[in-house]
DNA sequence: TTAATCCTTAGAGTTAACTCGAGGTCAAGC
DNA sequence: GCTTGACCTCGAGTTAACTCTAAGGATTAA
């Protein structure tokens, strides 16, 4: 016999809350889990390994509404590799845009604290002022 | 004399729209925009730059309302310097944390990428039935 | 001078993703 | 048998960040 889950057990382990899960299921994220004969959820591991697919595919921006449609190509079968591929290939472009994109922010955020690390060292901001660049 | 830009050229510059950027106004963000005496506002270079902050910081996942209190920091003279400079120094380690996450997305993504590559060249997810890792 | 194209305001509506409360079921321990 | 605590559903409420509408004023181009 497998190993089952209650949903506050899977709620710690993901850092989640058990709405959230709940809302997630709602939402139809989570066909594949059972139930007791009284409703009660039965985690699986796998599920749980599924759970973090979903955690990964949330954390690039994608709504639940299109993590839903991959969940559904997942139910359906083999026909359906074409589009999985796909998808994961491109959400593998957007990760690539927003490293690109999240670079970037960390270099203006450096450059910031350079300017107020010089600016808290001479006391004012006006150490600035004759700077073409950063006055703000 | 300084050039100025219309909302509309702001907006078309930074990729918002005159809503957006009227709605971050009424928020307070932007204190430092002049208007004709119609009431037109005229945005300045340094503004525009500003704003740029502004998305910085707002990409780093920062409330509006807290990028609010550090705007009211900035006009609030050289005595906020340390907060200012803290805060950009949290926002850096946020934006460390960040990028190691979405590192590991990127591992993960990449991971199923190979999984459906082969299932996709096997014609059937049952490839990886006797893979105790990556089957979903 | 008249229309088009900006701009203003206040305030209502939208959306996504939760977040929670009420009311009920179920299983374990005293 | 009764209490406790964790589970359930349904549906309403919340929040942030827009997004837009309505009503009207200013500016420009033909």
């Amino acid at each position: 016999m497998l190993k089952t889950y209650s949903i506050s057990e899977v709620a710690k382990e993901l850092n989640l809350t058990v709405y959230t899960l709940r809302y997630y299921d709602k939402e139809g994220l989570m066909p594949f889990v059972e139930r007791k004969p009284s409703g009660t959820r039965l985690f699986k591991e796998s599920d749980i390994e599924a759970l973090k697919v979903i955690e990964c595919l949330k954390s690039t921006g994608m709504p639940i509404k299109e993590i839903k449609v991959f969940i559904d190509w997942c139910s359906d079968g083999d026909f359906t590799l074409q589009q999985r591929y796909d998808m994961f290939v491109e959400r593998k472009a957007v990760v690539e845009a927003q490293l690109e994109e999240l670079n970037k922010t960390m270099e203006l955020i450096n450059h910031k604290c350079q300017y107020y690390k010089t600016a808290l060292d001479a006391g004012t901001e006006d150490i600035h002022k004759n700077n073409k660049i950063g006055s703000f």
